[in-house]
DNA sequence: GTGATTGCAAACCTTTTGCACGCCA
DNA sequence: TGGCGTGCAAAAGGTTTGCAATCAC
């Protein structure tokens, strides 16, 4: 399993849009760029100010449309979340989530184990299987330091 | 493994409410009655036009409120998803989830094996995993016969 | 050329907050 | 009785939509 790089590779970007019939304009370019610079999963406002400092006219909207259509078509993902704005994520490799139940954080791991995971026979019939994730909850490093027990959400 | 029944079981509110000194009041009993009944993943709205049915005054920021304050308390849980309305899970037993990614339902299911994964040990010293679950991307049967593709997002 | 895409603005939906009243412990 | 919990109303936060102008193909 090798791991995401961040690498920004526009050929990706081409051949999605290309497959789909969508247009290649400087807007999806840019928003492209960002999405997979970030190491992290930004929400479509971070990643606006983002592009913004290069492309100063983009909406919000745009990068909001630019951000589903991508998901459309399996350019990048919408992770999993719990209530607040949505987060991207442009690593299209198999991997896994950790999500700090304390400061909404989510991050990536790699563990081979669990990209193996086979799909109980019992679903097979019922439930075509795409895609698997383990999710584990629990406190990040960071947050275990902080001793002030805070049940905010994010 | 035993599997959820969607009993309502009042001493769990009683116990929950109790050890965090909080107040049992006829709306904190209907809204736990109402989200253990669902045999789904509930919104808040969905609950509070099912508790109006008996109690006609409660408001939906009461109806909000109280499942943030279950939620915090661990009595019932705000299940992952992406970017609709908040949905709540009573079933606090050890389970997993099916997400259709074309119609947006969440759908649990059990699997022993998915039960007992360990954590990576490279992990255990950044993140205390508090829990675990299995998420499963795909399609569901009935978007299944449904052949025509659409894409919406719920 | 022409239809997809964009920017703007408004609408929409859901969640959160402030405050006075009422009720549970 | 005291203070937590509720209802109401307004605000906030984020996403979606309609439309005219623009731009990629």
């Amino acid at each position: 399993m090798q791991k995401w790089t961040g690498t920004t590779t526009p050929e990706m970007l081409r051949a999605g849009c290309r497959e789909y019939g969508l247009r290649i304009t400087p807007q999806r370019t840019a928003v492209y760029e960002e999405v997979c610079r970030s190491g992290t999963h930004p929400t479509a406002e971070e990643l606006h100010a983002g592009v913004r400092r290069r492309f100063a006219n983009i909406s919000l909207d745009t990068v909001n449309r630019t951000l589903l259509t991508f998901a459309r078509i399996g350019l990048i993902e919408i992770i999993e979340g719990y209530g607040g704005p949505r987060r991207y994520d442009p690593n299209r490799t198999l991997h896994h989530h950790l999500h700090c139940l304390r400061c909404g954080t989510v991050v990536d791991f790699y563990h081979e184990e669990y990209d193996t995971l086979a799909v109980p026979a019992n679903l097979q019939h019922k439930f075509k299987v795409l895609s698997k994730k383990v999710i584990l909850k629990g406190t990040c490093g960071r947050c275990q330091s902080i001793k002030k027990k805070h049940h905010d959400r994010k």
